[in-house]
RNA sequence: GGUCCCAUCGUCUAGCGGUUUAGGAUACUGGCCUCUCACGCCGGAGACACGGGUUCGAUUCCCGUUGGGACUACCA
């Protein structure tokens, strides 16, 4: 499998936390490469130093880690590899295919100005180009890209993508500070390290003739192209700060599973028929390039959360124990028992779309003294259960198997003696014992609470009735 | 403005000329289940942007219109 020599990459700009859009290419990338056996390269475009940051490059390894896509090279990054750049440009001009223009930015900008005014293209008018001129301070590099002929590419989810090679101008390879612009960077990381097939955003498409004719002057073989289309916010614009939780952090923060991420973005632009979840596993085996839609599509996270509910509901109740502790703390709830933990996950893991509500939820396990809900309280806890709690309580303290099948045995006798419905006890005992009028099964609650507990909560709502009246 | 890309229920999508009364998911909604709330199960409403072709036959192919998006920097 290792023999296909697939490479594949990911290249964020550290310029903010990685957002869903940004997953989801790399997703993708991660997907092909691992189906294919073959590399998955991370690497971090740090080229423009004024808006990198490292805390970005944190928060951008940490987004990768959490949801499991892991890299077998890298992080490399853009700024320690200025030598590998400046070689590729030079290989350019000695090879004549780039040259140094003396043009600055201002004059630029006049000519720029106008070609506009005349109704002609603002693109370099190649003044520089044929002059023969060597560096100057504050010179710069351009590739000197044919003026004719059209450039075409077969992309892998649009189909043949035609240009018209005198719409691209003499682009800039090296600034006129020495460091190599985008496109430069790009092309020679990616002959370098070897990638051969690219998946990116489809608003890369129109850079993409560009980067050919820099293969192209340098004679290296050209990357396989795929241009997966945008993901858009609600309103159909590009999605952005704007549209609320973008950030892949913000996710794991909001009790998301890896998983249900992952299956989300996965099927945001992609399909295998009818299906709509999917294992790892499954992703690995069944992703394919050519399923992956051609039009932008709008995050839908109203999906997501349902996908995050059935996958919580999925897991495994130890599972669920390891991840609730850190959403609990944020609730205040400090060293939760194990045996608490385990059963709060068994019983609400129905109930709970995300970690945080499932925390929530949880909190009355945890505490000593449950509050008692307004509603709750006044509708439930009344005098004329006194003697009905008072009764059930002293059955349940004989009980030796505390567990929730002996529970519902003595609920039939003890309800078949007092000749009432289960109704009538367990609303009163749901907020007894949590508080709340909305809770698991109660015989599921009491089952994980244990007969101390149930015993003094049980004893508590009592003195608390007899307080209020 | 120019260039490029895109267009099926509100949203994500299936569909790759006839098998379609256009399927699934989500959200919405009616019911069942039931100790509350969920879960689960059964049902409902909801889409091929428009106009020309091509064809015996277009949601599917072609062209145009409209609408949306991207790019157009010494940003990435």
């Amino acid at each position: 499998m290792t023999t296909d020599h697939i490479v594949t990459r990911f290249p964020p700009s550290p310029t903010g936390y990685l957002h869903i859009g940004g997953a989801r290419t790399a997703l993708f990338n991660w997907l092909f490469a691992r189906q294919r056996g073959g590399k998955f390269i991370l690497r971090i475009e740090d080229t423009d130093k004024e808006r990198s940051s490292d805390q970005a490059t944190r928060a951008i390894l940490e987004s990768m880690e959490w949801l499991g896509l892991d890299w077998d090279e890298g992080p490399y990054f853009q700024s320690e590899r200025y030598d590998i750049y400046t070689s590729y440009i030079e290989r350019l001009i000695e090879a004549g295919q780039a040259y140094h223009c003396h043009c600055s930015p201002e004059e630029l900008d006049i000519r720029r100005a106008e070609a506009k005014a005349k109704g002609l293209k603002p693109k370099y008018d190649g003044k520089c180009r044929e002059l023969g001129l060597g560096p100057a301070p504050g010179s710069v590099v351009r590739l000197k890209t044919p003026q004719w002929g059209e450039t075409q590419f077969n992309d892998m989810v649009k189909g043949a993508i035609t240009f018209n090679n005198d719409e691209l101008d003499d682009l800039i390879l090296k600034r006129s500070d020495g460091s190599p612009t985008y496109h430069m960077a790009v092309v020679a990381d990616d002959i370098s390290l070897g990638v051969n097939y690219i998946i990116r955003g489809d608003d890369h498409v129109n850079n993409t003739p560009r980067q050919i004719l820099i293969y192209k002057a340098l004679g290296e073989p050209i990357p396989q192209y795929a241009h997966v289309p945008m993901i858009l916010g609600p309103d159909k614009t590009r999605l952005s700060k704007r549209h609320g939780a973008t950030s892949v952090l913000a996710y794991r923060d909001m009790g998301y599973l890896p998983h249900a991420l992952i299956n989300s973005l996965a099927r945001l632009g992609w399909s295998h028929g009818d299906q709509e979840k999917f294992s790892r596993e499954e992703l690995i085996q069944k992703f394919s390039l050519e399923n992956v839609g051609k039009s932008a599509g709008v995050f839908n996270a109203e999906k997501l959360l349902d996908l995050n509910a059935y996958y919580i509901r999925e897991a495994a109740d130890e599972n669920l124990a390891v991840l609730l502790p850190p959403f609990l703390k944020g609730l205040g709830i400090e060293a939760p028992e194990e045996k608490k933990l385990k059963g709060a996950a068994s019983t609400l893991k129905a109930r709970s779309k995300t970690l945080v509500e499932m925390a929530e939820s949880a909190l009355f396990y945890f505490q000593d003294q449950v509050k008692y809900e307004e509603n709750g309280d006044k509708k439930f806890l009344k005098p004329d259960v006194l003697d009905l709690l008072n009764d059930l309580n002293g059955s349940l303290k004989k009980m030796s198997d505390f567990n929730h099948a002996e529970l519902e045995k003595l609920f039939i006798t003890f309800l078949d003696e007092k000749k009432i419905k289960l109704g009538k006890v367990a609303q009163p005992l749901r907020v007894a014992l949590t508080g709340k009028t909305v809770s698991p099964g109660i015989f599921e609650v009491m089952d994980v609470l244990g007969k101390e507990e149930v015993s003094a909560r049980i004893s508590r709502a009592i003195d608390h009735i007899k307080a209020k009246a």
